[in-house]
RNA sequence: GUGGCCGUAGCUCACCAGGUAGAGCACCGGAUUGUGGCUCCGGAGGUAGGGGGUUCGAGACCCCUCGGCCACCCCA
């Protein structure tokens, strides 16, 4: 019989690697809460029309890669793709959009991909959005939020900011047309995928890949010149404020979102150490999206970081913690020595509530629970035997050198603050 | 959904004209009646991803299938 396994492209997150996940995700809470932001805790589960209606018909997303099913009512449900259209459902039902407001969230998003290096079919992002702020100067906030965050992970050397603006919708479906016109002329030297976008989603032909595409395209008209004057004018004024804020971007005329709701401010993230999937957080601004879910008209803008690709890029670049060694190893022989250890080493949590102690457990020689002790890194062993019981003592043993000492147990805790304090 | 490469012990990998599996590390035990790290000795651990085919005989060859990695696509 063939043992379970889990869904393939959900991965299961092992010790030494939730340790970088969890120190890259209280980094970002702790920096979100720095700027404002509130956390939400949103269902992972919503009604497929509210993604249809998001996300866009005919993006990939809702084509083929949702996991939609009906619950017993027949209503079709779905795992969440992405986090911005809950975001956007919730504020509008709890009525947070009274005046602005910031929230956060982050948890599993789940696409019916195929896995590679940096992508699988559950993975975890962290969002923000920001509700009510027409403005740009919520962009360049934003914008140095993260900025500000890739620095505390070590990793802001690595990663450099995409910048661009898609303008108003009326405005880039003008474009759009204009696109479509030239592009048509060139289609039989545009490579197939982009030939099928044409009719599609002809933006996306922008950033293929392909470089006969591409040539292509370096004829082609900018979206730029089609630019409505409030999205030029916000997107210069956007610039300014990064500039002033010494935050360093290029602006990449050809970066369009895959999403349906964005206009005028899009941004990207990317790094070049992560292989094909780069994009390590996207986001933009997105003023038609509440009204477009029943709200009333309120802009927002937001952004997600991809979990799994910080967590990569900072082993990739050699800044994630390392495994932490235990305090302390508790190598008690003998049942009289063992229930003499457990207790000890309890009051010992009591006396030193931080320091990490392993008690060794399931027994074993002295050679074989020492060898535990060695092999886990810890710099002291506590021992005891049946004459340390008899005595009313505890042997104290550095493990990385330095002579063993016998201890009544009454100066233990002390000695062991004493110590650990000298070791730090 | 498409393509390339790859699945042999817990891990990293060997063997291979096709003749019914081996090393290092890790694990367990001993040398050292209660003391780790070094050394030596021993042990356990594999239906060679799964299924089918060719063959006297397949881990090696063929087919199917599942899974992994990377890329396309998509995108965080």
């Amino acid at each position: 019989m063939n043992p379970i396994r889990a869904i393939r492209g959900m991965n299961d997150i092992l010790p030494d690697e939730a340790l970088r996940w969890r120190e890259v995700e209280e980094t970002a809470a702790r920096l979100l809460a720095s700027y404002g932001y509130g956390e939400v805790r949103l269902p992972l589960v919503e009604q497929t029309d509210l993604f249809r209606r998001s996300i866009g018909e005919v993006t990939d997303i809702v084509e083929k890669e949702m996991y939609s099913f009906e619950d017993r009512h027949g209503d079709s449900l779905s795992l969440r793709p992405e986090g911005t259209a809950g975001c956007v459902r919730a504020a509008i039902q709890q009525n947070l959009l009274a005046s602005p407001c910031r929230l956060w969230y982050g948890g599993p998003m789940f696409r019916y991909e195929r896995p590679q290096k940096g992508r699988q079919r559950q993975f975890h992002q962290i969002g923000a959005e920001a509700f009510g702020y027409a403005a740009p100067d919520i962009d360049a906030e934003l914008i140095a939020l993260s900025a500000r965050l890739w620095r505390q992970l070590g990793i802001d050397d690595a990663v450099r900011l995409e910048l661009n603006s898609i303008g108003a919708p009326e405005a880039r479906a003008r474009y759009r047309e204009a696109l479509v016109s030239y592009l048509a002329q060139h289609r039989d030297a545009l490579d197939a995928d982009s030939q099928r976008r044409l009719e599609s989603n002809p933006l996306r032909i922008l950033d293929s890949k392909d470089a006969g595409t591409q040539a292509v395209l370096d004829g082609a008209p900018a979206l730029a010149d089609y630019l409505d004057a409030e999205a030029a004018a916000d997107f210069e004024r956007l610039c300014s404020l990064l500039d002033a804020a010494g935050i360093a971007f290029v602006h990449n005329p050809r970066l369009v979102r895959g999403l349906d709701y964005y206009n005028k401010t899009v941004f990207e993230w990317v790094t070049g150490a992560l292989g094909a999937q780069g994009t390590v957080c996207a986001g933009g601004r997105y003023d038609g999206l509440v009204a477009q879910l029943g709200g009333k008209a309120t802009p927002g803008i937001g952004f997600a970081m991809g979990l799994e690709r910080l967590v990569l890029l900072r082993e990739a670049l050699g800044v994630a913690p390392a495994v932490t060694a235990p305090d302390l190893y508790v190598v008690a022989v003998g049942d009289a020595a063992e229930r003499v250890a457990l207790a000890e080493t309890e009051r010992l949590r009591d006396a030193l509530p931080t320091a990490r102690i392993h008690r060794h457990a399931g027994g074993g020689s002295f050679k074989s629970q020492l060898k535990k002790a060695d092999r886990s890194g810890a710099p002291l062993a506590l021992v005891w035997g049946d004459d340390e019981v008899a005595a009313g003592e505890v042997v104290l043993k550095p493990l990385r050198g330095g002579e063993q000492r016998r201890l009544p147990l009454g100066e233990l805790a002390a000695a062991l603050a004493e110590t650990m304090t000298q070791g730090h």
